[in-house]
DNA sequence: AGGAGACCGGACAGAAAAGGTCCTGTTGAA
DNA sequence: TTCAACAGGACCTTTTCTGTCCGGTCTCCT
């Protein structure tokens, strides 16, 4: 269908959401999160790879691993996570590489998607895990 | 990558800008149109057939046929284009179909993509073929 | 020291979507 | 009647998405 969400994309947010809930510092599984949020948890694996990798979250190997966010809630957007995951995000690839776009001095198509790009970010930018998780439980 | 236009609603925009530069029931074949704005000819022609079915362009057929606006230029907005051609917008899927959501109620995810979705129709309802065509040649 | 539990990382694979081609109509004007 | 041009469907190729699997490594616990 086009301009959707990949399923990478929301079961990262969903996951770090589950993190979010506990106290900070607080080690999950892969196990405990794939089932908590229904998420299959071999393909959990790669993506919370991707978390890890991207500085986001923090893992904990051995006996009693798991994962935890790498800082506090309030300072992962869902933007973070979603570009942890699918990579930049660009409405399309003009707004992206405008150096590849042959008329992206003048042309009002490259404007308009700046515009709906910008607005988009300003909301995946306002959004934090505080936002999206209720408050910690103890 | 995720989140971004496909090409055929790419297409769909440059040709209908195309067709809006020319005096409103001005008739342009797909030949030229592919031609002007370099898109594969066989491919522009499933996109207006799209395009056509939802009433946003009206076609001719027999010899100097082609295609045309349905509608003036300033009435068609890159909403309707893109929808015609790749349908529904929804960022995900919960905001399309929230009953198949099941957290839709208190979900301040579910609240989240609503926002970034109408920030985002906000900006593509506005930009109309109006604002993105120079003005018609004679 | 030695398991056992848990993440790491890469290779692989099936399914779906994107992107595009082709061919056989059908239409309409000259 | 002929021919230019669209209509519509079948088909195909490539890429991306959505995972799976497995051997390796690390760390805690006994």
């Amino acid at each position: 269908m086009g301009l959707q969400l990949t399923r990478g994309g929301e079961y990262a947010v969903r996951a770090m959401t589950y993190l979010a809930r506990f106290p900070e510092g607080h080690v999950a599984s892969l196990r405990d999160i794939g089932r908590a949020q229904d998420i299959p948890e071999s393909f959990l694996a790669k993506i919370l790879q991707s978390l890890v990798r991207s500085g986001l979250a923090v893992s904990q190997r051995g006996a009693h691993g798991g994962f935890a966010l790498a800082r506090p809630a309030a300072g992962v957007t869902m933007r973070d996570i979603i570009e942890a995951v699918d990579g930049p995000i660009a409405l399309n690839q003009c707004v992206l590489w405008p150096e590849d776009c042959s008329r992206s001095g003048d042309c009002e198509l490259h404007k308009a998607w700046q515009r709906a790009q910008a607005q988009l970010m300003d909301v995946l930018d306002s959004v934090t895990l505080r936002t999206l998780a209720p408050q910690p439980v103890a």
